[in-house]
DNA sequence: CGGTCCCTTGAAAACGTTCAAATATAGTGG
DNA sequence: CCACTATATTTGAACGTTTTCAAGGGACCG
């Protein structure tokens, strides 16, 4: 990205890139698939002139800041997102890993700030739809609307998963089961994957101490659930993990 | 409540009580406070004609249950509802109280379907909006469209409250102080508050044993920072149970 | 007055944490 | 290319908070 853009890249009005170019990226068209069927071409480049890409970030880069303005959410187009909550003792709180195709920010339409950091944890690019201006475009569309409602009244649901009285194992197994459905829904294997944040960082989105992550995935391997290298993980028995994980995950 | 009625009251299509009033009332008011500014007469018919007051349901009572089809949302009018999720093994998880002036059934958009149990703890009356007629109406209504955006957002951030790690004594301050507050902005005691649901619940909802919720009540009161009888509890200091809290609540 | 459910209390056990240290890795500059 | 440093991860052992198990009271309801 261009140096000397300092604050909250996403919260700030950014330029677009390509900005003479007509086609949508894959995340755009995801996005807006709820308005792409029945709606005219009027309605989508409507929609299209309210998106911009931004980016890339580079790892560790904030793409926006808690208390910041709120005035956009954003699609991850490439690349991990963390968002966390850092309290008065510096004390960090991961409230979740957002993969390509996923949106983040819709916690912050109730404040008006977001409520959380988002930071890059690989090179990432992203979506950059004006809130206020896709609420105005949803108002005619209702299509549109309607994908709004069901992406925020998702967001509800995957915060409440972890709060429930889990083992180590099944925290765990529900993680690695999670990203793997995510990455496989958007075309990625689902059984090799890469994982982009820190052991302290899983660690602490699933309410463990660093130490316990590494030790439940080294058990994971004697017991032949998973290969593990570094930051490479491969699924070899997802029945199990699937078992594992099926008190969490609900299903 | 009329007998017969035997599934989900809620999601079922319910008669309206009062049916030739024209007045609101508080809840109503309250939730469709964000349309009252500035908009015309028609506009409230149009709001007041989707709403149907229901109830009253007794402690037990199903309100709705997971897997029913979704159609309405509900604020509660009086009483308090608990909603939770049941697995496989018939293990309950609670996942959080609601009390008079607060929506349930944001959760259930997504899918269609309520995603989990609601639960009347005592005497409950509801205001229930039909989702798909609210939707058209705010449509037409930029600002009842914002206000659900914003109840939305507003859940997305309540749900992940309790998934960080804090001890027993951190959690139970912030739930007593979460009903404090939640009480007092309703014009009741910000002090003095009934607790409708049983030890086993709150435990449930903290992610703690029923025993644990059982010995902390007991220290705090001997530590003078409240009193407890049965269901009834007074809080006497209310700096110190804020001091606990507040890397809960954050503030 | 009996029954049931809820709440409380005590003691032992478990799971995960914390502390401490070794190892490995990535990044940096020579 | 390598040494060097900081960071990340792994591993071991002791500790501690909370859970589990077991039992005893107590309130409410028929």
């Amino acid at each position: 990205m261009s140096p000397g853009v300092r604050t909250s890249p996403v919260a700030a009005a950014s330029r677009a890139e390509d900005s003479d170019s007509v086609e949508f990226c894959g995340t755009c068209a995801f996005s807006s698939a709820c308005v792409s069927n029945g709606y005219n071409k009027t309605a989508l480049r409507d929609l299209h002139v309210l998106i911009e890409h931004v980016g890339p970030f580079q790892a560790g880069e904030y793409l926006f800041r808690e208390g910041d303005t709120f005035n956009a959410i954003a699609a991850v187009r490439a690349g991990v997102v963390k968002t966390a909550v850092t309290d008065s003792q510096g004390r960090e709180q991961v409230l979740g890993f957002h993969l390509p195709g996923e949106v983040i920010g819709l916690n912050a339409i109730h404040a008006n700030r977001y409520p959380c950091d988002a930071i890059a944890l690989d090179t990432v690019t992203l979506c950059r739809f004006s809130f206020p201006q896709i609420a105005t475009l949803a108002s005619r569309l209702p299509g549109l609307q309607q994908h709004l409602f069901k992406l925020l009244s998702a967001d509800i649901g995957k915060a409440a998963v972890l709060a429930g009285d889990f083992s180590a194992d099944e925290r765990m197994a529900a993680f690695i089961l999670s990203l793997s459905r995510r990455y496989a829904a958007r075309g990625y294997s689902a059984a090799r994957l890469h994982l982009p944040m820190a052991r302290a960082d899983i660690a602490n989105y699933l309410g463990l101490a660093a130490e316990t992550v590494s030790r439940v995935l080294r058990r994971f391997q004697q017991d032949g659930l998973i290969v593990v290298d570094r930051r490479e993980l491969e699924i070899l028995d997802a029945a199990r993990i699937g078992a594992l994980a099926a008190s969490v995950l609900r299903d």
